[in-house]
Parts: C-alpha cells; sequence; structure tokens
DNA sequence: ACCTGAACACCGTTCAAGT
DNA sequence: ACCTGAACACCGTTCAAGT
C-alpha cells in the first residue's frame, strides 16, 4: 500500500539512500560526512560558524560542490537536526509515566548539549530516522494505557515542546551561557533587578509584586532542574488524569 | 530600591525612553516607525523579505541610517517580538482556568497571525513592555489559588511553550501554509502517506501500526482545533492537579 | 558524474563626509 | 546630531569549464 512517493533528495538521502551513480568519477562525499561537519562547527562556535564555504573547507572541498549532495543550507540544517539526535532510551519494562520523564529530559538535555538547535527555526513535524525512532518509542511505551493514536501523538508534540520551551529558557536566562549577554544580562538574579526598574507598579501591578517578592532572585525563579520537573509533572498529570478518564469508560471528546 | 541598571539602547526605547537629542537637526524616525515598517514587510512576505535594506527603503531612509536607532538587525528583531503584540484579555471576574486557556489561545493566535514570529529563534525571557502585560496578567489571574509566584511563572512559561509548539505545528502541517511545502508536502494527509512509504515496520512497530491505521489522516492526528484544546486541557489539569494539592496542605516540592 | 573557479546578487555593518 | 554614500567583508547560489 501507499503509492511511493517522490521525496526531497535530503530526506532520500537521510534515509540512506544515496543515489546509485553508475558513470563518472565515485563520490567523495556523503551526506552524513558533511553533515556531521557541520555539527561539529556548531557546536565549536554556533549556528553562526556554519556557512557553505566553512563546512566545505572542513571536509575539504569547494563550497559549490556541497550541493550536489544538499539543495541549499536549509537542507543542510533540516539534516543536522536528524542527524544530532541519538538513540531514544528503551521503553521495555518501563511503567509509562517514568519513561515519558525520561524521554522528556533527554530530549531536553539533547538541546541543551547542542543549543543551536534551538536556533534552527523550524518546528517541523519529523521526518528524519532518527527522530522518528523517538516518536516511536513513546508510542510504544503508550501502548496499552487506554489512549487513541492521535492522542499518543498530541501527547509527543505536548512533551516535545515543553522540552524546547525549558531548554531555551535554560540557555537563555540561567547556566552563564553568553546567549542573553549581549543584552546585558547575566542571569536570573540580574534579570528579577533590571525589571524592579523597568516596571511601572500601577500598570504591573502583579508583576511588579513578583518581582520584589523575590520570584526571580537567583535560581529560584526560572531556571533550575525543580523548575523542569515542575512542568513536567504538570504535564504527566494531565496526561494521567486524561488516562483515568479514559479508563473510566467515556467518550472521547 | 533597585539599582538603574544601564540597559541596552533598544531596552530602553521599548520602553519609549528615545533619548532627548539636544543639538542638531531633530530625528525623522523613532522605534515605532520602523519597528512597524518592518513587521509590515514580515507580515507581506515573511521574515526573508526584512532587510536593513527594505526596511529602510520604507520609512524613506539610507540603510544606515536605521543605526541611529538600532544597534543591529538582532535588536531590530527583538524590537518585533515585542511590538506585535497586543494587550492582554483582561482577567477580571473571569475563574482561573478560563483566563488561562483564554491566554493562551490568544498567544497562539498571535502566532499564527504572524507566522514569521516562530522563525524568530530566541525563546528568550520578555524584556519589553507589552510582552510583560501578558506575564503580569497572568500572575493577576493565578492571585490567590495559593501557587507561590516562582510556580505561577513556570505555569506561564509552560501555556506559552504549548502556544509556540502548537502554532509551529499548525504552521507546517496544517493550514495549507506554504512553510512544508519545499519539503514537498502539503498537509497532514500527505504526511502520512509519506511516513508509510518511510517507515520499516520492524524498526519502527509503534509508529507504523498507527500510520497504518490512520492516526495522521486528514485532521485528525496533528493539526486542528481539537488537538490545540486537548493539550491546552492537558496542562490544566496539571495545573488544577498541582492547585488542589496546594489546597489540601501539602509541602512545596 | 563529480568538482572547481569565476561570477552574481545580495547581505549587515563601518566610517568619513556632508548638513 | 542626523543622514548619506562609498566601501568592506562576507553571504548563498548559478553556471560554464575542466576531468
Amino acid at each position: 500500500m501507499a503509492q511511493e512517493r517522490a521525496l526531497p533528495p535530503v530526506v532520500e538521502r537521510l534515509w540512506g539512500r544515496e543515489p546509485v551513480s553508475r558513470r563518472g568519477p565515485r563520490p567523495r562525499l556523503d551526506l552524513g560526512m558533511i553533515t556531521s561537519a557541520a555539527i561539529e562547527i556548531a557546536d565549536a562556535e554556533g549556528l553562526t560558524g556554519v556557512s557553505m564555504a566553512s563546512v566545505a573547507s572542513r571536509v575539504g572541498v569547494a563550497a559549490t560542490a556541497l550541493y550536489r549532495y544538499v539543495g541549499s543550507k536549509e537542507d543542510l540544517l533540516t539534516a543536522m537536526v536528524d542527524f544530532v539526535v541519538s538513540a531514544p532510551p528503551d521503553p521495555a519494562g518501563r511503567p509509562w509515566r517514568d519513561y515519558l520523564a525520561l524521554w522528556t529530559r533527554a530530549q531536553r538535555d539533547t538541546l541543551l548539549e547542542h543549543p543551536w538547535l534551538l536556533q534552527i527555526a523550524r518546528l517541523t513535524p519529523p521526518l528524519g530516522p532518527r527522530r522518528l525512532l523517538w516518536l516511536d518509542r513513546l508510542l510504544a511505551a503508550l501502548d496499552g494505557v487506554g489512549l487513541d493514536d492521535g492522542e499518543k501523538i498530541n501527547v509527543a508534540s505536548a512533551l516535545t515542546g515543553y522540552a524546547l520551551t525549558d531548554a531555551a529558557l535554560v540557555t537563555t536566562v540561567g547556566g552563564g551561557e553568553p546567549q542573553f549577554d549581549d543584552a546585558g544580562i547575566e542571569g536570573a538574579d540580574d534579570y528579577g533587578e533590571v525589571l524592579a526598574g523597568l516596571l511601572d507598579p500601577e500598570a504591573y501591578p502583579a508583576l511588579s509584586a513578583a518581582v520584589r517578592g523575590g520570584a526571580l532572585r537567583g535560581a529560584e525563579g526560572w531556571v533550575d532542574d525543580g523548575d523542569f520537573r515542575f512542568g513536567l509533572e504538570l504535564l504527566l498529570d494531565g496526561v494521567e488524569a486524561l488516562i483515568s478518564r479514559r479508563a473510566s469508560g467515556e467518550d472521547a471528546g
């Protein structure tokens, strides 16, 4: 079933289907080499260091040669996102709630290890083999709990989105990573102070009170691991509520 | 209190503090004019249409003149994010759960109206007056439910993240917006078909089954308003669970 | 068929010079 | 003091020419 569709060439290559070239010299590269080089540059210098020229020179080729393998820089970024993802944790034998927590935390950790991922705009549904493996494992972990497939996929979206949000927060406000620095702000401490100076208590009554109460002081307000767990448990409680509603025989909404 | 800190000039301008120039000709522009022009271009042509040159020509000035008002293009993008945000809904008299739903949906709608927002990488904590107003109202809506300020802020993060995730999904997979098109995929239907062709059922057992079961067919799988509500209720159930735990006198975790 | 090198049309940003 | 215009160092991408 499912008539074979014409896929964009990068996606084909992502799945290991490099075209078999019959005539002419053998290719010197493949998508993996190019993408790995790009990832190494991004890890070392950030996404700004990644240009067609810099990637090409790292793999020892002229910039224009890359277009034999990648249709555009966009394509290259797409490939980077899939390649940088490692294997998902094994759900076998784990209660669904434990696995979902593990899964989400692992996603967040990947984002923190490669902060440039947060800058690659496209939060597209996965098409690459590695990202899709994560989705597969999450579905497997939710097998038999009484949700339908669409619901499980929605759960996956919500958890992925949360991992993204939290990672973005940590890399900007927290951690000393120099993302927020060019705004002249170095951490949660500063952030609270800046806000305190800016806010008119009449226009921003609730927020002013929170800031003056120290809600953003130190690691408490926005950035530590406890905060991550907080939001995660929020979501998991929601999932649990849904599951028990389904178990008690209620209709889908 | 809170010693006045040196803020980056854009942020100062965001708060309406244009520098009072004593000598020389009066400035012909202000941050608002420049930012509005940039927003109009982005709405019409997408973020790729926004260059210092295009913005400058729209306000009738040489490209280099913009640097009197904005330190860099980055700054301009930051200003765009704040300026594009409208006033938050009024929480007065609404139950917290209704307001949170309204607030999150309104955030999502803003993102859908200005899809280029999703491409502006930085998911930074808000520093501009408009985005901070949204935070203020959410805190107000949660007044008296028994959460502390840090928890309320965490709730805001989770909801904002969810709005972002959902909006990204809708603009890519759904709606006919041409984001996903250059991957050759036009909607949820196609997405399911493509996946069906790609997946090896042995390597992706759960996902293959879901796809073949039609979980991604039509609007059901990933993209409609029901899906948005689904995730939202998930989160709100989580918040409600937390609130009732607090109400029954449990300690903070 | 792969790869190169020259070339094109653009970027963001600087700086000296005008008013 | 604001704004301009020339200039700089880069981009991503094309295409004809080499092998």
